[in-house]
DNA sequence: ATGAATACATAAGTTTCTTATGTATATTTG
DNA sequence: CAAATATACATAAGAAACTTATGTATTCAT
């Protein structure tokens, strides 16, 4: 029985396939199941992603080519990797400065009329 | 007959009601029409606010009791004021403040495995 | 041997936008 | 002064992207 102090996670809308993207870019290739994992853990568990998320995201990566599979078995349990493909790379690093770009406008919203006679001090 | 380069707007889901507390926080009240172009001079046209997002914002805000209105007439025409209420300055805080969190947590997650033996220079 | 962790998958439902449409007044421009 | 654009509200249908629930199966820990 656990808690969970996640964002109200209507946050998550929109960046979990820049995360994915992101997440394979730096290490090469990745399992389902090891994304999930390892975003809990970069983000000292206040992002989880839901399986019912990532695992029809990674498919729809797919399907569009930005990613490539290969099936390994661990004993008799299957692990799907998933890689960057060629197309895949432009993709991640588009999506990327995109949300990075978005993350800096976004800090000018949030700063607008700081220090103006309206919002002084608190 | 204008081009919009905006970003693919995925990303405004999920943080469009917060940059609309955090305007009405810093500015006393507005009026939707008044947001929408505020927020769209603020990002340099980055982002755009969709009057059909908008309005059924304001109005569920308004039904949550974190807004109040005001109707005004400029001449024939009518504005509708919006403003904070006192639960609504907290939920603002609260969002806001939810929002921060979430960015620094988004530059964590960008900036994993930066500098590592993967993904130098480039 | 029982529960928790690992590992995949899909389906139904919800939220939250986009796109399209409608109404009406005010201002600018040719 | 007519027509286009801007101002100002509103709602409805549809799409996108999640959550929640459920299912299967293997492996590890107690």
């Amino acid at each position: 029985m656990y808690i969970c102090p996640m964002y109200s996670s209507e946050l998550i809308k929109g960046t979990l396939r820049t995360i994915v993207l992101n997440l394979l870019k730096e290490n090469g290739r990745m399992y389902g199941y090891e994304i999930t994992q390892r975003v809990k853990e970069l983000t000292d568990d206040k992002i989880q992603i839901t399986e019912g998320a990532l695992y029809p995201l990674l498919h729809a990566l797919e399907a569009s080519e930005d990613l490539e599979t290969e099936v390994e078995f661990i004993g008799k349990r299957q692990r799907k990797y998933y890689r960057l493909t060629k197309q895949g790379k432009q993709t991640s690093k588009k999506k990327i400065d995109e949300l990075r770009e978005f993350i800096e406008t976004l800090q000018i919203l949030l700063d607008a009329n700081k220090g103006t006679s309206h919002g002084l001090i608190n």
